[in-house]
DNA sequence: ATACTTGCAAAAGCTTTGCAACCTT
DNA sequence: AAGGTTGCAAAGCTTTTGCAAGTAT
């Protein structure tokens, strides 16, 4: 796993390679997602302190947009409702750990083994380009606490 | 893999199981989704033949709720923003192959060794309660072809 | 000068809820 | 009678788009 500062720098490049501008807009995206390894939603980038205030939502909604285009980054897909985005940069394995309660997201590296298996087996059915997508849930630590103490938390419905 | 008829029946007895009535609604719904393995959106189920014209869409909505806080279904996540909904009997591996074209769906078994694999990983860092979830996107052989001929066929965006 | 970007504000599109009527037990 | 369900219609949200002004090449 490369540092931030790699993953903003392959980040740049390849908008270049690609003939994006790099506007301040896209650099306080791109930046924001290298920094976070974990995806970001629309909603939290859009409340992210730098961008916050220099960006409006329509904007970051195009960047984001654009750069998915772009396969800059890639939106992932999470049972809450809102999208997810990471950088696409060659060092992202999309492996993630979430708590089904209070939806908490972290990285759970299950090798590259898994990666190569997906890759091979759709590679066998006739699909090209295929990255691999990966979510364990379940009820974190701090979750289960909760529970175990009735806590009346909850993260959405019932 | 058991059949629709199992997985139906299955869920039926899990209905009972956890006190929840059985109505009409329910049943159309639990029945739909027994049928279809393959995810199925909020949308394509309140389109479906014997749903479409004896439910609500808010009854089928409110019902979807109440099976997956029973656990009876699961939600999953892909990036097309509607939520899908899988029938969630013992015998559900949710690990996809999935066009990022034109978004279709099917099954890829990656095998259980992978589910086991998460399972540990997932336990060491105190997580219960813990499944599976797998995509592998990718360009599925017929938008290859449609990308080859230029064709001005779009899922979403540009 | 031309083509691309951005912000604001409004339009869309789903999802979610309120409420009153209807069943079930 | 009490509690759980459903349909209809309306409310809420987040995501998308139109448009005119602003910026870079």
């Amino acid at each position: 796993m490369k540092s931030a500062a790699d993953r903003f720098a392959w980040a740049l490049t390849y908008c270049q390679k690609v003939r994006l501008r790099v506007t301040p807009a896209r650099e306080l995206v791109l930046n924001q997602l290298a920094v976070h390894c974990n995806p970001l939603s629309f909603e939290a980038l859009i409340a992210a302190e730098p961008l916050r205030d220099r960006c409006d939502a329509a904007t970051v909604y195009r960047t984001l947009m654009l750069l998915k285009d772009a396969e800059i980054i890639r939106q992932i897909g999470l049972p809450q409702k809102t999208s997810y985005f990471v950088l696409n940069s060659p060092d992202t394995i999309c492996q993630y750990l979430i708590c089904r309660r209070c939806g908490s997201i972290s990285e759970l590296a299950l090798g590259r083994a898994v990666q190569r298996l997906a890759q091979t087996k759709a590679a066998s059915r006739g699909f090209s380009a295929t990255y691999l997508e990966l979510e364990v849930y379940g009820f974190c630590p701090e979750c289960q606490k909760r529970m175990n103490l009735g806590s009346p938390f909850r993260n959405r419905h019932s």
